[in-house]
DNA sequence: CTGTTTCATATGTATAGACCTAAGCAGAAT
DNA sequence: ATTCTGCTTAGGTCTATACATATGAAACAG
């Protein structure tokens, strides 16, 4: 994770809590406290600071939100003998990220259908038999060329007003967001061999392979759509930590 | 992001900053706060909760930090109008990875080479002309089955000691992380087709879509490591939010 | 009408003090 | 030796208070 942004506010005279972090950071660095060492206590790291103990407290506890510590009651606080990695990624909206890039966003609806939902959709969502899905297929575009192909169910008992909603021109991503607040998620990436229709959509070859996303979301314990996002060749998603 | 762990401490009299953050996730699932919507200021939310404005900003301040909340000096605090959606993945070494299945970690060094970087390398470490990379080729197993297939380049200039280390029974990622403690990494995950060697390493046919990560580490400014890591057929990255 | 200054205000952070709670440890009881 | 029991300790959190800082908005100047 990136170091805090704010301005270093070196011109104040009291100590801040990213001053405590940003020791503590030099020492794990330097090694002066090395992997699975004890390090001092809050109230003695205080007093060597010559801060609050509330302070210190902010700054090792955030480090260890971080993975550089481990901390436990009583025992006391020691630097990760071997630093948890961990890697946030933002997932934006793909209209976002597109012109994020500074290209033109285009979207394409290429099929609507409300068919019963398919066995592996009422496994995966939790549905009863013979429940209805709504069935859609778009195409996202990034200065007309194909960028993401988005095929996506939506539970229509969870969200009836799905069904008369119109997709035309805005994204089933978007009307989502809007039409459900705030929502579990389980998401996952794997690399794909691009089906026929898949690579129709987007250009290339089938069987090509494909980086693909499939997320499904629930909203207070009921699965509310399932959507599996297969992305145009070269896609990469990256980060930095 | 889940849920906090800790147990809900419901005996307990005193509004802690974990009620205050329930209640306003209610608040804004339910739609009470609606996206967009200005919400009260921390002070009034403290007399509302009964508990001090620190608990209060406390909550608001992580729920910021969980994309739900968006905050300015003076503007006050808003519910963010999309939420942010940001996962969060766990990096674990690969041993961790399997042994975590259940499986039984089992690791092999198939080649190592003490070579001039080619271009690429040069152009992606920061390296001058002539520098001297150590590559590896290694492969993970789990349970005797090829789960990931690594293939590393070491910067000589930066990690000397690497040359005269012993890989045949510790993985190089194992290696690094005690000899490296802390470092800033860029990290991006793609689908690409198994060359003739990944695919002889992980036992599936040449061509075939590999989930792929490719990671470069920097110490204190410095190119330390370059690994591309291809995952067997099948494998998911998956996380909940 | 536009650029500048001032002011009020919401958030950001530091502090001292208090109490809670998990958990290591030691000594007692079995 | 093993289990139980309490003491002690380090972190976890809340409170009340104070000051810092960014910034929207209003007052003001050109």
């Amino acid at each position: 994770m990136p170091a805090d942004q704010t301005p270093d506010p070196s011109g104040g005279d009291k100590i801040s809590f990213r001053d405590v972090k940003a020791e503590i950071r030099r020492r794990i660095e330097r090694r002066i406290w090395g992997p699975g060492d004890l390090v001092p206590g809050e109230i003695d790291l205080a007093e060597d600071f010559g801060c609050a103990r509330a302070t210190v407290n902010r700054a090792m506890r955030e480090l260890t939100e971080e993975g550089l510590l481990e901390r436990k009651r009583k025992a006391g606080t020691r630097v990760r003998a071997m630093p948890l990695r961990q890697a946030r990624f933002e997932i934006p909206l793909v209209r976002a990220e597109i012109t994020a890039m500074g290209a033109a966003y285009h979207y394409a609806l290429l099929s609507t259908q409300t068919v019963p939902a398919p066995d592996w959709l009422r496994d995966r969502l939790g549905l009863r038999a013979g429940a209805r899905a709504l069935h859609l297929r778009c195409l996202h575009s990034a200065d007309g060329r194909p960028y993401q192909f988005e095929d996506r169910w939506i539970n229509l008992q969870a969200l009836p007003q799905a069904e008369t909603a119109d997709f035309a021109l805005q994204g089933p991503n978007e009307w989502l967001v809007q039409a459900v607040p705030y929502s579990e998620v389980e998401i996952s990436f794997l690399a794909a061999a691009a089906t026929v229709d898949v690579a129709a959509a987007l250009g290339i070859e089938p069987g090509e392979p494909t980086f693909t996303a499939e997320r499904t979301t629930w909203w207070q314990s009921r699965a509310i759509t399932h959507v599996r996002l297969s992305f145009a060749r070269g896609y990469r998603m990256t980060t930095r930590y």
